[in-house]
RNA sequence: UGGGGAGUCGCCAAGUCGGUUAAGGCACCGGAUUUUGAUUCCGGCAUUCGAGGGUUCGAAUCCUUCCUCCCCAGCCA
């Protein structure tokens, strides 16, 4: 590639280490210029934030060489998988945008070969069942700094391997009797290569195979021979598996040596897992947010998982340019929300048609307005984008505006309705605030002003007037009511739970305590009247707000629910922050 | 303290078989346009690559010492 198309290629992914490694592999013809890639969830919980980054490296990576990437299964303990996360599961990659074809697998279609490769290395004396109880396993194993001592059941016979391990599968024994061990190095300073288990008796039913095996492959084992199997080129993984990586080819080496799979191998590459500042995505931590009560379920839009995320109406593309704008290194990074949540407005920003909502109402009344008397103003639905139309929104004596669209002494800068000033009503007349109402205790009830009638938008001599100011409106005898959702980050600190700079010595923190109290708010507010027959899962552009998506379970045409997916940027209100 | 990784601008991240001024994005700061204080546009933004020492005509790239952070002692994945 010269040096003109790099950079011209905008969307270009960066190049990265593993792009480098594919390339010199495909230079080399090590696969003869294929590439397959593979995303394997366990179906043990819902896809978050962080999955969706694998999912967009792997099936990114396969796309951009033209190679296929596997949706597979990794489930090989039975106590933990169910159906209903497969299914979510697959939802939410197609959701993501991503196509495996025909290629969906499930590691429990592959008990037979594993079983055939357990024996196979038995055979070739490279694996052992041991008989030791898992306390003494641990014991025996050694310690970071301490070689491991040799199991006394190491130096059993092949025959009486084999014989013991069949025995196993048979269900003769109770769990953890034995278990089968591959027979490396007690003394490795690598603590995954002293005799790691590979296979463990579980009499426990499978979500697949139900009672077919009472015995299943350690996700050590399993994992390399799956994409053997599969004829995976490279194998992505987070980087907590880096000290895994020498089991996974001694394994695949000594399988390979005994002919069960041709070379080259699958090759296993590690990259950084995303973290993200202002919200957690360790599954046990996700799960105490659930169970506590502290969300509204798993699709919580507030919580970072794929289905809350679709809920607050974060859109695929938005995750796409994401994981393309973070990148993929080895380093570990921590990648600030807002990156996130500005790809959101990024792609909603070209694509969501604008609407008009007044989430904090205020009475505008225009006094020299005939009562009784209305009419129309038409609005374009994306300001760029003729082509998408326009719709009409009624105009009336009476308004909705926002209140701190209001203010009586105005701050300095503060180009809004205060006494004396002229604004545009957007799409509709400029006026002229006269003053206000107010009640008892002092609090404005309404403003008061007098519209231009030869400044309405569209007609001739509406350019004349020259504004600072551009409210949105809506008709308070037309407008529509509904519930919106008003969503800020879960959790009030960039580390949840982590150390403050100032903490004491010894100071714990939990994560819960840094939970926002004000990460969801319920209100009613007033809608342009088009927007009452949204469709579930619509998403638009409220004008001076944000980005907002009918709530795909509780919206429904005639009662519209909204979320705020993402707030629009605010240099006013910065500035004044 | 054993082993495996990582340290390049506020946040990411190219660049690493040494070679003129250290890509790009995001953020930020200016300025222009704007009927969203949005968008868009234009400009600015690391004499420096965790620190020290060395090799070299020349180092982020090589050698060396040191520092910091992450991961590993499940019959979880």
């Amino acid at each position: 590639m010269s040096d003109h198309s790099q950079n011209s290629a905008q969307n270009a992914p960066a190049s990265n280490f593993i792009r480098n490694i594919i390339d010199e592999d495909n230079r080399t013809g090590k696969w003869q210029g294929r590439v397959e890639t593979r995303f394997p969830p366990e179906p043990n919980g819902y896809l978050h934030y962080g999955h969706a980054k694998s999912i967009c490296l792997n099936f990114g990576l396969a796309e951009h060489y033209q190679g296929v990437c596997h949706m597979r299964f990794d489930d090989t303990n039975p106590e933990k998988e169910e159906q209903e996360y497969v299914d979510a599961i697959l939802e939410a990659v197609g959701w993501l945008g991503f196509d495996w074809g025909k290629h969906l697998y499930f590691a429990s279609d592959y008990f037979e070969t594993m079983y055939a490769c357990a024996l196979a290395l038995i055979r070739a004396g490279k694996a052992y069942v041991d008989s030791l109880p898992a306390d003494e396993m641990r014991a025996y194993r050694g310690t970071l700094t301490e070689a491991g001592r040799n199991s006394p059941y190491r130096e059993r016979s092949v025959e009486e391997n084999l014989d013991l391990f069949r025995r196993m599968r048979e269900g003769e024994f109770p769990e953890g009797a034995h278990a089968l061990r591959a027979k490396i190095d007690m003394a490795s300073p690598n603590i995954n290569l002293r005799d790691p288990v590979i296979y463990r008796i579980r009499h426990a039913a499978h979500h697949r195979t139900g009672s077919t095996w009472c015995i299943y492959p350690l996700y050590t084992f399993a994992h390399p021979i799956e994409d053997a199997i599969e004829n995976i080129t490279h194998s992505v993984c987070t980087l907590e598996f880096e000290d895994q990586r020498p089991f996974y080819d001694w394994l695949l080496d000594a399988l390979a040596t005994e002919g069960l799979f041709p070379r080259p191998l699958p090759q296993q590459i590690e990259f950084a897992r995303l973290n993200l500042t202002y919200v957690v995505l360790s599954k046990r931590k996700l799960i105490t947010l659930v169970e506590g009560g502290h969300v509204r379920g798993w699709d919580d839009p507030r919580l970072p998982t794929l289905i809350g995320a679709r809920r607050r109406g974060y859109t695929a593309e938005g995750f796409r340019l994401f994981a393309e704008r973070i990148g993929v290194s080895k380093s570990d990074a921590w990648i600030d929300i807002s990156v996130l949540e500005e790809c959101m407005r990024e792609h909603l920003n070209d694509s969501a048609e604008r609407r008009v909502a007044v989430l904090d109402p205020l009475k505008l009344v225009i006094t020299n307005y005939p009562e009784g008397q209305s009419e129309l103003c038409q609005a374009p639905n994306h300001p760029l984008k003729p082509e998408l139309g326009q719709r009409d929104m009624p105009f009336g004596r009476e308004l909705w505006i926002e209140r701190e669209d209001f203010m009586e002494v105005p701050s300095k800068g503060f180009r809004r309705l205060f006494p004396d000033n002229m604004v545009r009503l957007r799409y509709g007349y400029v006026v002229r605030c006269t003053g206000c109402e107010k009640d008892a205790d002092g609090n404005v009830t309404a403003v008061l002003a007098e519209y231009m009638p030869d400044s309405k938008s569209g007609t001739p001599g509406a350019d004349n007037y020259k504004v600072k100011g551009n409210l949105h409106w809506v008709s308070a005898a037309h407008a529509c009511e509904a519930e919106i959702r008003l969503y800020d980050r879960l959790f009030a600190h960039p580390y949840p739970g982590a150390r403050r700079e100032g903490d004491a010595e010894g100071v714990e923190r939990d994560y819960l305590d840094d939970l926002n109290p004000d990460s969801m708010q319920l209100i009613r507010a007033w809608l342009e009247p088009s927007l009452r027959d949204v469709q579930a899962e619509s998403r638009f552009q409220f004008e001076r707000h944000g980005y907002f998506v009918a709530d795909r379970l509780d919206s429904r045409p005639g009662t519209p629910v909204f979320n705020r997916t993402v707030t629009l940027k605010d240099s006013w209100a910065k500035g004044k922050g």
